[in-house]
DNA sequence: CTTGACCTTCCAGTGACTGGAAGCTTATAT
DNA sequence: ATATAAGCTTCCAGTCACTGGAAGGTCAAG
């Protein structure tokens, strides 16, 4: 399989497989004579894995790791586990901060009245900052 | 003011001042006859509006436009608003997605007895995808 | 036999900084 | 006075995870 396909079937971008060829996130894939990489099965599955754990958020570092558990017949469940709910506790971080924001925004913008009148309390706000 | 009591005044690092300036974020700041950058309350000012409202996820962009809406007196506080509600609106699809995130994990880590023992369902769930 | 869709490599850019090197200037301690 | 340390300058490189584009080789269809 052509990466071009490889890429339809994984559902990972042909430049970004490339990529993380380079980062040695996977394997250098062989090369078929005219010097094309030639794509299995299994490297299908391994570049979905990959696919699935990005979108849940996991750095392309992390998911090395994931990979190697995944790989290793004689990991435990804990390290796997372990990995995984430090990125819950990251992603749980990251919404208590975006809800912060989101309160403080939505407060500003309540007091703007946000028609043609030059005197905004989100400016003002801001050029005061949070305690002001 | 020196960069560095800037830095300290405003809560931008002086680094990044720097790097403010380079973008033309901010103007070039007047030397004094030794070269160093000189600053005055009202650049202050204006670094900490810009801290300010990077703390509440504008980008640098949206931060150039902010600073220009906050220096002209004949601004409309309606195109305030709208780049506000602009970015509530980013925000809470970013929560919205990062709580998605969120379930899923905590779905796949209830499911793993994260013991010693090798199978996980983390790892099975990752390689067969959100809907295997 | 040419067009166009693939593939290859390599370099550069994104956003928003951050780190470090090399070399000034200034302040402090002795 | 001098040594040292802190602070300033510029410029280049690195981060993260790609993405775009140029220049060129290969392959299948009309």
């Amino acid at each position: 399989m052509n990466i071009g396909e490889a890429a339809s079937e994984s559902g990972v971008n042909a430049k970004t497989i490339r990529y993380y060829e380079s980062i040695g996130l996977i394997p250098p894939a062989i090369r078929a004579e005219n010097g094309y990489r030639n794509y299995s099965l299994f490297d299908i599955q391994t570049l979905k894995f990959i696919q699935h754990a990005r979108r849940l958020g996991f750095s392309v570092k992390d998911v090395g790791g994931l990979l190697e558990l995944w790989g290793n017949k004689s990991r435990a469940s804990a390290d796997v586990k372990a990995l995984a709910l430090q990125h819950i506790s990251d992603v749980e971080k990251r919404i208590g901060e975006l809800e912060s924001i989101r309160k403080t925004l939505i407060d500003l913008t309540d007091r703007c009245h946000g028609d043609d009148r030059p005197d905004c309390p989100i400016l003002e706000d801001l050029a005061a900052g949070p305690d002001g």
